[in-house]
DNA sequence: GGCGATTTACTCGGATAAGCATTGTCCGAGTCAGAAGGG
DNA sequence: CCCTTCTGACTCGGACAATGCTTATCCGAGTAAATCGCC
């Protein structure tokens, strides 16, 4: 796993929907200024998370973004999954080695065991705990 | 914290040594055929472990690799930080980004947290656990 | 003045470049063994 | 025959491309409001 710049502004994105209730969408370019971002990647990544359908967004004039859910059903490993991908142990790049099959699979374990603890930490925190 | 093929080639490699014992060193050319690896590449890994003292080298007919304390005393976290650079939380990438300083805290020391999960795991193991 | 088609301004959406890290390749530096030559 | 010198083969070492992923940018699709024209 890795925390990219992008899955990072995912995740501030959220925050600041959140503080701004649902009343109504929340322009990309008001997040992007808030963050201090490129506007047109912000963007993209926005994209993502509405594609993964934890955000919302409507076109036009008066457009912009909103959460699809209250903000304490949106994990951070929500966000970031969507963003980045799956995480586990990254298995792929070992099974292209050949090597001893069971010391193979301790490191695979002991990757997978670091992935499984990431997930659960991030599953605990919602989006609402970081926008208090 | 990633997997790289690097990473997985310099533990597998490391493991390969531990079973040859100390007796004489082993060189590049044998360890990419047993790991089915381009040789070239693998030499610069091994590169990167020789400067961080964990193997040693010697040139000349008959040189080659060997390990230059005891599989025991070798442990993943070695040869993972020795290739991939030290496991942090990547904060780096959160300080660029402007926010809600309590927001950017809280994110920071989630993946903090998973660092120093994964740095104490990969202590844990050592070559020789892997090597029988 | 009221209604509707049209234009306009504004938003997100997806396809397209630029930058950087990881991976892969090549040639040179160092080292020992063996052969060649002279004593 | 023995010692010295030289050549050559073999190893690692570091500098140089190629590939893939992250980041950044651009232009087009969609939408609502405002404008203009007609009734």
């Amino acid at each position: 796993m890795k925390l990219n710049r992008a899955s990072a502004l995912g995740v501030f994105a959220g925050i600041h929907l959140a503080r701004q209730g649902k009343k109504a969408p929340i322009q990309g370019k008001e997040i992007a200024e808030s963050l201090g971002t490129p506007h047109d990647y912000l963007l993209k990544v926005l994209q993502q998370l509405v594609k993964a359908r934890i955000f919302m967004s409507e076109r036009g004039p008066a457009g912009g973004f909103q959460l699809r859910k209250d903000p304490d059903q949106i994990t951070l490993l929500d966000i970031v999954e969507a963003i980045e991908g799956p995480i586990d142990g990254d298995s792929n790049v070992l099974h292209e080695i050949q090597a001893q099959p069971n010391a193979k699979h301790s490191l695979e374990s002991a990757y997978n065991d670091v992935a499984r603890f990431a997930r659960s930490l991030l599953k605990k925190t919602t989006i609402k705990d970081l926008a208090a």
